[in-house]
RNA sequence: GCGGGCGUAGCUCAACUGGUUAGAGUACCGGCUUGUGAUGCCGGGGGUUGGGGGUUCAAGUCCCCUCGCUCGCCCCA
């Protein structure tokens, strides 16, 4: 155990600067997914354990390694979630939502993995996710990845990262290829790294990135993934090639682009930046047309990304301004309770407003003056006497005297 | 889970080849005319040198274990 108190490893304490990025990419988000039409929602932390385990796939590392499950009292095995897609499938389904047609959904918030932290690699971290669910047309892809490049944008970050895009293809194609692969892979086993050798049996995709030497040089001749692409599925591509294109959104095929989990189909997409080092991707999503019938539901197409908040911050450059304050000083017991009702009424119009509770004027000026506060207001004894008190504009040093009924409405207009 | 690097005050760092009470800047608190924000000057609190064990007359400095961070693999957001 640790001696000192120190947080759980892989978890971190988010406050201050840091606490502020991650409101901005919030806030952005929001806002942005607000003008896509979304609707936010917000499902549990924790699901029964089979949420996750039967959708992601027995074998995939996040299920058999990753995941924080535990016994409740109850006896019930139920795990962190450690992605957003399945709990809300589940929550689409939970909650009748096939009614309403198309649903596009929003959410925000922690997500629980039990890997080796890193830089931009954390046990708890953050997500943005979209999805839209029961949208077969390749056009929900388009939108879905064009709010995605316009997230980056906004924020700030969108020139540090690339786009890659690839199909998996429908169910048929994906099949097809994966023998092929295998067949292929199968032919040349004395050449392939341990790892890979592995992936064979468990995920034979993922052998198309992997970064090992051999491995790459068998690639080179290895069966290609547009080869087995049935016309469906090239048509379903090109649409939505067509589409990023006609919206000015650059992007690169990648046909290495496999995803880790087994419900993905047809678009697979990440923005990846080479700024974080290994942990690269800051936004990864695609198709999952197969989840919902796979968790027992009625056949419904999905799509969806999730983004990582503590990556995204760490690639702000700028963050806007914090609304500047304005400082109430009171001095002394009687000035201390106007100063208080003066606080609360420019605080009802909206202005913030910061009231320490001690210090002489020259360390209230200065805790003012930290805050970047734009006005100060100060009462003391002799304002008191005069029944006024005194609003000093801390850009121009200006300072005028007010009666003190007139204060809300003196420093309002002019802030 | 595998391999490498690092770990000194809140933050950024110092302390020759192991050698006396571990320093500085910054931040914080207070003072320099008891009612006005800069700079400056003075003072203060704050570290069992991540933790534990070992070697040594002597360890922040060497060795081992452990915790944490970090780089790569793996995986992914």
């Amino acid at each position: 155990m640790a001696a000192k108190l120190q947080p759980v490893r892989g978890t971190q304490d988010i406050w201050g600067e840091d606490a502020r990025r991650f409101s901005w990419v919030v806030d952005v988000f929001r806002s942005i997914s607000s003008r896509y039409s979304f609707k936010e929602i917000h499902t549990p932390i924790f699901e029964f354990t089979d949420v996750f385990a039967r959708t992601l796939g027995e074998t995939s590392d996040v299920v058999s390694k990753e995941m924080y499950t535990f016994e409740d009292r109850g006896g019930e095995s139920l795990t962190l979630r450690p992605e957003y897609t399945a709990g809300i499938a589940r929550a689409y389904m939970s909650e009748g939502m096939q009614q309403f047609g198309v649903s596009k959904l929003a959410s925000w918030g922690p997500m629980f993995r039990y890997e080796r932290p890193q830089k931009g690699r954390f046990r708890q971290f953050h997500q943005l996710d979209a999805e839209i669910i029961g949208a077969p047309e390749p056009e929900a892809d388009v939108e879905i990845i064009a709010m995605a490049h316009q997230l980056l944008m906004e924020l700030g970050v969108g020139g540090d990262v690339t786009l890659h895009l690839n199909s998996l293809g429908d169910k048929e194609s994906r099949d097809n290829y994966r023998q092929a692969l295998v067949k292929y892979f199968s032919k040349h086993k004395d050449k392939l790294s341990e790892d890979s050798l592995v992936r064979l049996d468990k995920n034979p995709l993922r052998i198309l990135d992997s970064k090992d030497k051999g491995d790459q040089a068998l690639l080179a001749d290895a069966p290609s993934y547009a080869d087995y692409l049935n016309e469906a599925s090239v048509e379903f591509f090109t649409r939505v090639q067509l589409g990023l294109t006609a919206l000015g959104i650059p992007f690169t095929l990648d046909p290495t682009l496999v995803r880790g989990l087994d419900y993905y189909c047809h678009t697979s997409f990440e923005f990846i930046t080479t700024a974080l080092g290994a942990q690269g991707t800051v936004i990864g999503g695609g198709r999952y047309d197969g989840l919902m019938e796979q968790m027992g539901g009625k056949p419904t197409a999905g799509i969806g990304w999730a983004a990582g908040i503590e990556r995204l911050s760490m690639l702000l450059a700028d963050l806007p301004q914090v609304e500047r304050p304005i400082s109430v000083i009171a001095l002394g017991e009687d000035a201390t309770i106007l100063g208080s009702v003066a606080a609360y009424y420019i605080r009802l119009t909206g202005r913030t407003v910061d009231m320490a509770f001690k210090g002489n004027l020259k360390k209230r000026m200065q805790r003012a003056n930290k805050l970047n506060a734009s006005h100060a207001v100060i009462i003391g004894d002799d304002e008191i006497e005069k029944g006024i008190a005194v609003i000093k504009n801390l850009d121009s040093g200006e300072q005028q005297e007010v009666a003190i009924e007139e204060i809300v409405e003196k420093i309002v207009p002019e802030t």
